[in-house]
DNA sequence: CACCGCGGTATTGTCGACAGTCGACCGCAG
DNA sequence: CTGCGGTCGACTGTCGACAATACCGCGGTG
């Protein structure tokens, strides 16, 4: 073992990660109040940690501070999601065009994993997992720090998206599973060819094509 | 009057904008570590809303926390100031045309004195602080919340690229004054006018032309 | 019955304090 | 002189406490 210890611990850190999931996993409504009180006797911490932990989440779209300083789960809307799917065809064919020419074999290899995760998944929220989790790791494939922090912005919203709009979300991922799927496939391969314009081009696409799936206004 | 005084202060926010701009001004270089202690003695203030302030400035690229925790002021290199520069990109033109359908009339009024007070601008100082704002502005006037957030990550990283790399900024504003004033003249009609395609494809030139100017390699 | 004032309650923003940890420095042995 | 251990100081992460404030329900009043 290379004995490569470690990190010290931040609470906030944790709590971030786990609220995230709390908030995916519809533990709390739409428009629900976190009260700072309540998360840190839930979580047995004291209030510190859970205030950076919110501010954090603050910042990702995860809560909104009202104005008097209240955390709460945001409400999202049709409009929002289109307005989430605008910023990521905006940032995720630049992050797969940074991948492909970085071209990064461990990258490769959580790419290739997700696949197969995918191809082997059941449930329709580990489906929606996974799928957010693909996108996830061409942003850290295209090796560029900030495009992450932009990434963070809009990583979750779609999953909370789905959590509040519970209804259509398992006959529509269902249906877009196999395209998905091949979809992946088809930007990772290209990726991993070098293929930047055409990576660009297949993670455009791969979003347009589910903005057009729903209905309403048009995105540009 | 409206009669709107409000919002409870706080002293978080009020630092993180002070940090910011100490920060662009070089009153920290590159590399140097702010403690709390020392914030938090010469703020006047105790270490809770330091803390929160340097949380808030690292989700926008403006301190970096080492393994340790500490919060340093982070060093820019060429590559950075590319990949800043690909991010706004990315995300500008979306801004522009999502700015030039919204049309709202407040947003207009803030272009327009940018363009008034750039025109009248004396020091490379002054031109770089408007030059950030004018696309803050735009991206204000996109009115998406989402986008903002994620512009703020790259918001004030040209000025402390600037601020690092002090010797050639005088030059180069000077040199690109006049072809920025008609830059941002140009994009603000054009958004006035509705045009979101042409808007969009202004942003994208007016940052691309910028690219250029630079020695390096490119970027797509 | 409707309306207003008022106290209790809950929550935020801020503060000071403490433990754990890490680097810097110094003295000492080899 | 060099390498080592011990000590000191500084900093972070976390905690509990306090003041200020806004909300909620209740009782009093017109």
């Amino acid at each position: 073992m290379p004995l490569t210890p470690l990190r010290r611990v931040n609470l906030a850190h944790d709590i971030s990660a786990q609220l995230s999931q709390a908030i995916v996993a519809g533990d709390f409504p739409a428009g629900a109040v976190l009260s700072e009180p309540m998360l840190a006797k839930r979580l047995g911490v004291s209030r510190a940690p859970v205030r950076e932990a919110l501010i954090e989440l603050e910042t990702r779209g995860m809560v909104e501070f009202d104005e008097r300083g209240r955390s709460r789960v945001p409400s999202l809307t049709h409009d929002d999601l289109v307005d989430i799917l605008g910023i990521r065809i905006a940032l995720e064919p630049r992050a797969a065009s940074l991948a492909a020419r970085r071209a990064d074999p461990l990258a490769f290899v959580d790419l290739e994993h997700n696949l197969d995760a995918m191809r082997a998944a059941q449930t329709p929220t580990e489906l929606a997992r996974l799928d957010t989790a693909f996108h996830s790791a061409i942003v850290r494939a295209s090796g560029s720090r900030r495009l992450h922090l932009c990434w963070n912005v809009v990583e979750h919203q779609v999953d909370l998206w789905l959590a509040q709009m519970q209804s259509r979300v398992d006959a529509l991922c269902h249906q877009l599973r196999d395209t998905t799927v091949a979809a992946h496939a088809a930007m990772f391969e290209t990726i991993r060819s070098g293929d930047t314009l055409r990576a660009e081009e297949l993670a455009r696409k791969h979003l347009t094509d589910w903005l057009d799936v729903l209905p309403g206004a048009p995105v540009v």
